[in-house]
DNA sequence: AGACGCTAGTCGATCTGTCAACTAGCGAAG
DNA sequence: CTTCGCTAGTTGACAGATCGACTAGCGTCT
């Protein structure tokens, strides 16, 4: 359902294929939605018999065919929908966090070793949220402050998850 | 894999039924995760078959009989091994950031009304969180700081996300 | 007595996501 | 010329999660 909207979305700033889509699920819409190859083909399968694309074959030169995937006017619909519904609160589902509830188990050092793997995981996102940042231009149309806030939102909330691991480090007797 | 390891990790605290594993996921363990009833039973179903638990028949006076879940000493380390384990990078599933992303396709009303129901969500959020902490008493042993600390980073996640709110309305054009 | 409702537990269908293997065409390296 | 590697797309099997319906016993309300 959400990655179909998101789909959607995509195909709306342009036709895409679905290895172009692929590549945007692996860097531009990364940081807050990832998708397996197999699943995006087969959701553009059914958003194609949702009627909500058309599919074109641009013959390649030096590779395969391409289907190109042209949002219609019912699928801009459907996104456009999706955008007005209502949120719904979504489950959290931190696994980390269920390793820190159950940690007393672990032994001092173990435990030391936990936070320290979740800080080194947190600061290479901060690298790659920073990075993706900088090779942006500066935002200046509406579309392009809102997507430069979705980055944003990654920087602050990895910012308080490295305050909030050094709090635990200091606080944990 | 991380439900059955929590599920351990719970009836290392006390043995306990389905219906008893239920409710704490609705409540001390929702903030991080949740489950739904079925997938509960079915996992603990597996969780027998690899005799990390047996199952012990309490008679119930006026309900049903229960079927109490004892961990066993290969469940405890099944459990002790998950928590020594690599952390893994667990692909960020941000939905509201989808939309936010999408949301050039949006009027500044509709726009407006996406942000206050994300700020009511987070507010509530906020507001279930305090309850919480509040009701627990001022954490002493180390088991305690670790539960308390799984509640203070929500605390915190959510205040960020309030504060993102706010810059991000501040800076729409 | 009959209708509800609560609790504990079970089941089937379905959806989403993940992994790995596979076809098929082209170009470049050896 | 064969092998290798790249790209685009396809498929099957499976795990995890979700929904709704269901059995069954007991208590209470009317």
């Amino acid at each position: 359902m959400i990655l179909s909207r998101i789909i959607l979305g995509l195909l709306d700033l342009t036709p895409m294929t679905g290895a172009d889509l692929k590549r945007h699920f692996d860097t531009t819409v990364n940081h807050f939605w990832s998708a397996d190859k197999a699943q995006i083909y087969r959701t553009l399968g059914t958003i194609v018999d949702d009627g909500h694309a058309t599919v074109t074959v641009v013959p390649g030169t030096n590779t395969p065919d391409r289907l190109e995937h042209h949002l219609t006017p019912a699928g801009r619909e459907a996104l456009h929908d999706w955008l007005r519904s209502d949120l719904d609160r979504q489950p959290e589902r931190e696994a980390f966090l269920a390793r820190v509830f159950l940690a007393d188990a672990l032994d001092d050092d173990e435990l030391s070793a936990l936070i320290e793997q979740r800080r080194a995981l947190a600061l290479a996102r901060q690298g790659e949220f920073e990075a993706i940042r900088d090779a942006m231009p500066e935002p200046a149309t509406r579309a392009e402050h809102l997507r430069f806030a979705t980055l944003d939102h990654g920087l602050r909330h990895v910012q308080v998850e490295l305050d909030w691991l050094d709090a635990l480090e200091e606080q944990l007797p």
